[in-house]
DNA sequence: TTTTATATTTAGATGAGTCTAAAAAATTTA
DNA sequence: TAAATTTTTTAGACTCATCTAAATATAAAA
């Protein structure tokens, strides 16, 4: 059996692996834990114990098949409860976070299924997401962000890079969401800001950090 | 804080005390709690430094209003995740109750009044059991069973005594559920089993001890 | 009311998960 | 390459929740 500890640490390892090229060390496992490095190599070892993570002291980790399927399916969990918050009780996208944190922990192969399957088998959670399905496999979507677009597209809003309650607060307060959409009218040289119209024919100006922390698609795209 | 441990202690301390008349043993709860009693000492010790409860060694342990409380909110999770899972999910009402021991102890006041909303307030659960509203207070009851009625009636089926998956189950075979109605048309003397039609005109019997597991009110009741 | 049986508590140990402080290894800088 | 710095691991201790075995208190039976 994995406990709720040991599910959260192969979740945190899974992420770090995919996003920082492919290292996970000691140190980095800790900080995003927030927990002590100590406290790491102790895990680590249980977790190596149970075939979960191939470790050897002081080299870095690498997480098994084992490790990562259990890895994918809470970030299902996580992620499938995320759109049932927003979608189905009307929490704002901001707000869903710790209570999915809770959430994904449930276990309950049938559960996530139904759940699933009651969502309308949704391939992406409220921040844009790539939910996997039940056999773990990822939605394939196209990466392109805000800000690596050429002036004159009309655009939708298919995800964020940073989805801390911060950035989302600020988007809702610019009328940004999911699905919305933008005309890039204008990339200013200077400072790579953007000024963009929404369909309220609203104009506004986005930073470089914000437009980069913006995934979109073209709208003609399918 | 309350520990998940420390949810179900007194969870099972306040089902004990309602149940079984208004005691509630260190053997009980051990039993309830799959156990040992010693475990049951050492965790009265700590409720009682929270003022969970009101414990002196050797006696008869009692509930505090703030240990109630607690309870309360626990089994008001608990039923509004069961109704969830059957109303919205399609488990059926003999599987749901292991999952909801885990949804039981998910931290959010606002999801959980946020769930009660999106199913409409439900009064009672899959079981029949009564929710508590968001303030602690449960649904009355006319509890009465079909052991106690006479013959000639027209009845619905609002509850069980006896939650188990075994019984659960016996029901679902006999398609007998939550709003069934059944015409009790004979009560046998000698084993006090009851022969009932149902609203297809299939006749079978029920034993006593079945009978007394079933919570009914009159079909011409609001 | 003494003896017997049962219920309850204590003492001491264990495992999971964490911590601090110190030691050891790896990496960076000079 | 050697010294300084950073990273990682170990050692030992702590809390929570549990257990077994032994001791003590309460309740039941003779």
């Amino acid at each position: 059996m994995t406990s709720l500890t040991e599910e959260n640490y192969l979740k945190a390892i899974y992420t770090l692996i995919q996003s920082t090229d492919k290292k996970a060390s000691t140190n980095e496992i800790a900080n995003k834990m927030e927990t002590k490095a100590s406290s790491v190599t102790d895990m680590l070892k249980r977790l190596n114990e149970k075939k979960l993570v191939n470790y050897e002291k002081y080299k870095t980790v690498k997480i098994t098949e084992k490790g990562k399927s259990i890895a994918v399916s809470i970030i299902r969990k996580h992620r499938l409860w995320e759109y049932f918050l927003v979608e189905n009780l009307n929490f704002g996208w901001d707000e869903v976070h710790d209570i999915a944190e809770q959430l994904e922990h449930i276990q309950s192969v049938k559960l996530t299924n139904k759940l699933d399957e009651f969502l309308g088998f949704p391939k992406f959670d409220p921040h844009g997401d790539p939910i996997p399905n039940n056999q773990g496999v990822f939605p394939r979507r196209e990466n392109q962000k805000l800000s690596e677009i050429n002036e004159g597209s009309v655009l939708l809003i298919i995800g964020v890079e940073d989805s801390s309650p911060s950035f989302l607060n600020f988007l809702s307060e610019m009328s940004i969401e999911l699905g919305t959409e933008l005309f890039l009218k204008t990339r200013n040289e200077f400072d790579n800001s953007m000024i963009v119209i929404n369909s309220k024919d609203q104009k506004f100006t986005l930073s470089q950090k914000v437009a980069s922390n913006l995934y979109i698609k073209y709208k003609n795209e399918k």
